[in-house]
DNA sequence: CAGTGGTCTAGACCACCAG
DNA sequence: TGGTGGTCTAGACCACTGA
């Protein structure tokens, strides 16, 4: 990291904003000022603000110029692991173990994430992870058997379903989100926690294209945290 | 975005990953070989390239090459709003509501988190976000005096302490983790819940370069959920 | 409608590191 | 040690939009 680097500018810059030479909405120097000021070229500067920008920090205009944002964004990144690679970086040893495989008429709220259509069926899995043996969490999932249909044959108590699908459909979109809840019946018997237990969740649905391939719920252990640096 | 841009040649190099032309793992064409082919700049290349990588789709290295990753990681992104915005933007009125206010000694997790000296004193305050009057969330945050010394006269009954905070500090950096866990009395009681119901909790701490400013755990009531898009 | 950011280009040099 | 990605430059044109 030169210090004419786009990376050195964007520090420089981000020190002056939180130093507050520039007060939050003030307007700041044009690319071409800066560029002069720092002795490089316009490209450099235009690079560097573009990152303070997608970092939430100013905020760019045509013709209007950037400006120091009023209220700065806290945007957090989470990397969403595979739960293998999450157990074993615990030291643990992984395990999936599937509690349940059914062919059955998706409930109206999987079908609609699935875009299935009313009452067509789709595979139903239950899975508990296990990490040296222990539950570490409660896998509830949907698959569209139309979006991957190989699921049927493959074996999903050495490879979690989770696995296998990103093995046939890698580099898919999703929806991510997180929510907490009580643990019911189900959650309880398979993670060994009271029923009621404050669960940590994170509910997914992932599609390629239009091929809506799967949805599920993931309930983890009561502790469970999701670190993040912003 | 024009039929050349890095967009357009970030898009279409993305299709070429998940229809499976470039197996997990394969070797991509170099920069050069891609230029060629999309009839444009080395650099426009490059761009598109960067910004699949830090996707988490593909993996550089100078001179072995861009490879696809085996395993794409999901990167969510999520904007962590202002209480407030978050209140107002459901069309309900916000209003942070002060239960409690006190200089006490700090606790020694609080105490870590803050880089204060064990048994120093601190701004331990509490509040219930209020939105049209009924309880969104309770607040529980300590504040480092030092760090921030006009707090003690902050306007906390109109403006939350995360609202003033952000004004005296507005570009800092942070710790940020969600997780559940059941509530207890004070956020029973705050919260107009029963107690040991599940809540999604945002843990947070919050510096300006070496001074740790403030910590706070933010309780949801039951039912929030946090969204994103991989 | 003029000034700002957005982006492409062509060329260049450099840093890294696998062979 | 040579080939790859990383990056800077100077110049150009474009797109948007606020004065």
């Amino acid at each position: 990291m030169n210090e004419r680097s786009h990376q050195a500018i964007r520090e420089a810059i981000r020190e002056r904003i939180s130093s507050g030479e520039w007060a939050p909405g003030a307007l700041m120097p044009g690319e071409a000022d800066l560029a002069d000021e720092y002795q490089c070229a316009r490209t450099t500067v235009n690079r560097a603000l573009q990152s303070l920008a997608e970092d939430g920090l100013i905020e760019r205009k045509r013709r209007a110029g950037t400006r120091v944002k009023e209220i700065p964004v806290k945007r957090a990144r989470f990397d969403i692991p595979l739960i293998r690679q999450e157990v074993e970086a615990t030291g643990a040893q992984y395990r999936p173990h599937l509690l349940l495989h059914e062919i059955i008429e998706a409930p109206d709220a999987v079908a609609a994430r699935l875009r299935l259509k009313t009452s067509a069926r789709a595979l139903h899995l239950q899975t508990v992870h296990l990490a040296d043996g222990a539950p570490y969490a409660f896998e509830d999932r949907w698959v569209n058997i139309d979006a991957a249909p190989g699921i049927l044959d493959a074996p999903l108590e050495e490879m979690s379903a989770n696995e296998w699908l990103l093995k046939q459909v890698p580099y898919s979109s999703g929806d991510v989100a997180f929510t907490a809840a009580p643990a019911g019946p189900r959650e309880s018997a398979a993670l060994d926690v009271a029923e009621g237990a404050a669960l940590f969740i994170l509910d997914r649905t992932t599609w390629l294209e239009d091929r809506h391939v799967t949805t599920m719920k993931l309930f983890y252990r009561p502790g469970h945290t999701l670190h993040s640096r912003v």
